[in-house]
DNA sequence: CATCGAGCATAAGCTCAGCTTACGAAACCC
DNA sequence: GGGTTTCGTAAGCTGAGCTTATGCTCGATG
């Protein structure tokens, strides 16, 4: 019968595409990845991996093995969520990644009230870029996170995570108020405030403006929302800004909707599901988003 | 991460109901078992087993973690046969278990195809009880087996396991032909000739005979169905027979038809259903049963 | 009721799976 | 063509997990 440590590091080479990358996940050398990857193939009794160049491609049958590798560990993580629940239920350490404005606007509530509702819990929160948070709910560094989805990028379906949607906004530029161009196509000549590179904000805002046929003359990077909605009003750029980042609107910006959707999920290991720690926190989130909507019409 | 190596003894210490039964199934100590179930006792942090008597028993948590055992192995299971079918299909070595009469009938013309069309494979032939059929393929000492159903005994439906139906026949009350009683009942007052205690047929006789109200004569033990017939012809006993079991029938035979139907299935390890060995074995089997019941009409 | 055997747990010790570091070869980059 | 990255192999060490030995408890049996 096969490994199934081994079959967790294929599928992890799966997705992280060299062994260097696969041992510096599991904290381990290349070396031990290598050894116990070529012991998976004699089990196998299958070429499952093939150099190309100087790094590895999956076979055919690699590819096959590891769609069974995940059955396997989602029903691995789903055999340790009903163990949670028989441990009774919602005590231990819960990890909570976030972006930085679901921090501020979702989490307090949803935080509050799932330390009234179980006090058991040790909550712990991590703020992290969306793009990080795959990787980070994989490796076991978090256990529940919100992550992003737009239309315009590549949203990966991953079937190692399982992703119950949140909510949807509509995303804004934030144009200084007395700016007189409309829309994107009319941002083509404004000085750009942007997400540092590496984040989603980032690659979004470079994607519409590709999208509307121009490459944007980026003057700022800054991540957080009130400062560039500062910086908009200051008269310094425009900017791309998701409804859930304009808390209070000051009257020196103008925003105009775009026909641009964020899609926010809850996500967590396929098979945490049912652990009932990780559903309380969903749970909570999904009334306090809830909670924050109505608060806002 | 639970280890998958202890789940699976958890898993046979849910069917076999003590330590000492895993040991020996597994061919290991029972120390070595008792000290593995401990420690995914501490991985789970929830108490599994509890000391019941001399013996242990699963708690519900510990029954709740089996039921998830089933599934990861049943996965791994089928990752396995989707490996056999990536290393070129139908070559190796499958073990078929059946019972004595389908030796005879069934599965000549079955092995005769499969060796034919696929020479790659390396086909063994154990002839089983029935009853000892599911422990065989459980510990993979078979990959397939015929097995049987009746309505008589409980058919405790195994979730380790793939059954598909492959033939359904009538039981006959075999009677020497001068004589008078008919059916069941009149056969109160004969001497029986009944398998060898163990045996399924043996348990089969016995409750069909407690259903019409008393316990038999046993006057012989014999296994071999025409060996019985022949005993039957010679006026020394009663006996059950099923369908398959009367290849040729003597004149001094009468054969009653009782209300009793045995089903006949073709099983394999849940998951190995996807093995091409294993999936070409079977339905050679079911082919070769069409044949037989073809040239029986 | 005393004895015996079956089943389980713990202790102590040994072996091998699987990790590490060290090294070499091959491929991309400048 | 050096420098860097990636992978594989060799050699060696450590700990997980096996064994045997021992003791305890429970139930069956004469």
């Amino acid at each position: 019968m096969l490994d199934v440590r081994r079959l967790r590091l294929l599928r992890d080479l799966a997705r992280l595409k060299t062994i260097a990358a696969v041992a510096r996940a599991h904290s381990y050398s290349a070396s031990a990845v290598s050894q116990q990857l070529t012991l998976l193939q004699r089990e196998a009794g299958v070429e499952l991996l093939a150099r190309d160049g100087r790094g590895v491609r999956l076979t055919p049958a690699g590819a096959a093995l590891v769609a069974h590798a995940e059955t396997v560990l989602a029903a691995l993580e789903a055999a340790d969520a009903t163990l949670a629940a028989a441990r009774g239920g919602l005590r231990g350490m819960v990890r909570i990644g976030a972006f930085p404005t679901a921090v501020r606007t979702l989490l307090p509530a949803a935080l509050a009230s799932l330390a009234r509702d179980h006090p058991g819990l040790d909550l712990m929160v991590s703020e992290l870029d969306p793009v990080a948070m795959p990787d980070a709910l994989r490796e076991r560094v978090l256990d529940v996170a919100l992550v992003h989805d737009y239309d315009l990028v590549p949203a990966a379906p991953d079937p190692t995570l399982d992703a119950t949607p949140l909510l949807e906004e509509t995303v804004y530029l934030a144009v200084p108020a007395h700016a007189g161009e409309l829309g994107l196509p009319g941002a083509r000549e404004a000085d750009w405030i942007l997400g540092t590179p590496g984040t989603l904000c980032h690659t979004v805002a470079l994607r519409a403006c590709e999208a509307a046929g121009y490459t944007p003359r980026v003057r700022h990077h800054v991540d957080d929302f009130t400062a560039v909605l500062a910086l908009v009003a200051a008269g310094l750029g425009v900017a791309l800004v998701p409804q859930l980042g304009v808390a209070e609107v000051s009257a020196a910006v103008r925003l105009l909707p775009l026909p641009i959707r964020r899609r926010t999920s809850t996500a967590h290991r396929r098979g945490a599901g049912g652990h009932p720690a990780v559903a309380a926190c969903a749970e909570a989130v999904r009334a306090a988003t809830e909670g924050y909507l109505r608060g806002l019409t």
